[in-house]
DNA sequence: TATGAATGAGCGTTCATTCAT
DNA sequence: CATGAATGAACGCTCATTCAT
């Protein structure tokens, strides 16, 4: 592994685990098996190491959510292979999870590094509007749409975080029929 | 105004505008308009402070979504009643949805100051399960559906934090529709 | 007792159980009985408290020494009167020697408290000069004699603090033994 | 010299002269030129520092007042040397002195440092227990004697120190004499 | 390129002192 | 006179960042 890895995983282990204000970059080092001359040579300063991880999460996020996305299927279809696949992402990865739940509204992220996150939504926004020309999803601006199925998506995951007890499999299907409900006409 | 709600105000701002740890306490004591030492004649430690706010914050939001609520109205009418005021409360105080929403997830607040936090939902859940039982809501385990539909409701307020433009009676009006389709069998 | 009085036994007390700067003047009103301003009002910075309780510890310590003195009786008698009364004194008032002996060479205390600590050495001084005038006492600069037994008198209250187990009678006589047969010609 | 040298030289320096908590720990940065990290990197806390210090002046103390010890003299010569080499050591080395003299009893020292300094004692205590055998030595707890002959020799400092015009070399051997004859049966 | 010892600005916190009551 | 809440300068300590090796 590169020790451009071993240090982003490092870092995104110990800012989720401690918080960023309580993870020293000393430690970072430590973790991560280089010393902090390492560090300060691929990333500039601290706030550019979360900002690296945030696009990079982002990235890996998007690859995992999109990959084998049936293009040609229905918008019930897409919707639900979508938010299936990045409910099911999050759960597997929890680090990842909590990194931008917590740290995407912090003011370290830069509205460039926000911007990366957005691109994940265009597919999604291209098929809501083709849902609503076909008068399948409600007539309400899309982004509204897009956010409440998004951010609903976050809650089941917190709520597997605070109690891991959850029937997952239920209430993944579950939780797509909520979103799904909430949003069609 | 008591200098421990000066202290808050002046704190609760600066925390949300600049972030917890760029903001020095000497600032909150200048923008507080007292010294140093009354801060921490008032709060044992900055986290100590930051904790207050917070616990203060979850107080205010619950006496003004109950405040009047019609406890003998219909599901439906008592949904509407206090996730609209709830919607409203915080679209009219950024400040303070900002504070919650950023920093409910981080590990300065304790588990102690967001227990204070769960009372709110005791009502929402009740509401739930009443619901439930007339079979007017679905059948899905109740948390998920008041955890779905809480961050449902934030979902609007970051849309229009990012977007102040934004249309806000019908958004509240649409947004409603969206979190009551969600979770109505 | 007055609140001069107690201020400056609270603060004696504290002082040496917790050191000087451990000690806030605060916990000194707090265990004093007394409000700070009460503190500030009697003396004028917490400097002056320390030299305050000084200077009194010395006079108290002159008076114990020198009360009834045989002024006529001979040298040894004397010597052995006022080395015998220092040891039992601070034998019986441990907090007293310990603020002395730790505090005396410190730089608060100033060097007009230090003078009132020499006036204890005068009659002392004058015995020992007698007593080399008899040929009794060795022909050594006085002073260097007077220091000599006077610290060898605290070494005995230091052993006792050390190890509170010491027979201590048979101690005191076998000190003076020592400082006897030290000075003696 | 190291780091770890200057930092110590500078303290040592610095605390004698303007007592412990008069002096800030960026004064000993200052002078010990070096960055305040730099300290903190080798001492875990002010504290820490001055024991570090009080440990490595005892050492050095032992070191000096042992070297070439005669092992097998008389009682009386093993007497006169090391005493005679701690007198000339704490008079050639006044800082290292006041160190010992002024902290050595204050709640700074932990136990575990003391312990180094009580080293230094044990051949001394040898050398009393060797003079009671031989009826040389008087039959006084060995701890008494030790101490008393002890500070018996910070007196002749603290004098130098009050009074440097002070005649030294017969001082000192006068001084030896007192001891002795203190001791000796 | 990789390292980590060195740096010092900046923070949280304390506490001697004041002064309105 | 007695009080103690209010003050803010000053301290111990941390940690992001640099740079000589």
């Amino acid at each position: 592994m590169s020790k451009r890895d071993q240090i982003m995983d490092a870092a995104l282990k110990l800012f989720v685990q401690q918080g960023l204000q309580a993870t020293p970059m000393s430690q970072v080092a430590r973790e991560g098996k280089t010393g902090m001359g390492t560090i300060y040579n691929l990333f500039p300063s601290k706030e550019a190491l979360v900002n690296a991880i945030y696009v990079r999460l982002k990235e890996e996020e998007a690859i995992f959510v999109f990959e084998n996305f049936p293009e040609s299927a229905s918008v019930r279809e897409r919707f639900e292979f979508c938010f299936g696949r990045l409910t099911r992402y999050f759960l597997e990865n929890p680090l990842e999870f909590q990194f931008i739940d917590r740290f995407a509204l912090s003011p370290v992220i830069t509205e460039t590094s926000r911007e990366v996150g957005s691109r994940l939504f265009e597919p999604v926004i291209q098929m809501l509007a083709e849902g609503q020309s076909q008068r399948i999803i409600k007539e309400v601006p899309i982004r509204q749409l897009a956010y409440f199925a998004m951010t609903g998506c976050s809650s089941l995951i917190r709520l597997h975080l605070a109690d891991p007890e959850l029937e997952l499999e239920a209430a993944i299907q579950a939780q797509l029929g909520l979103a799904w409900d909430a949003i069609k006409s």
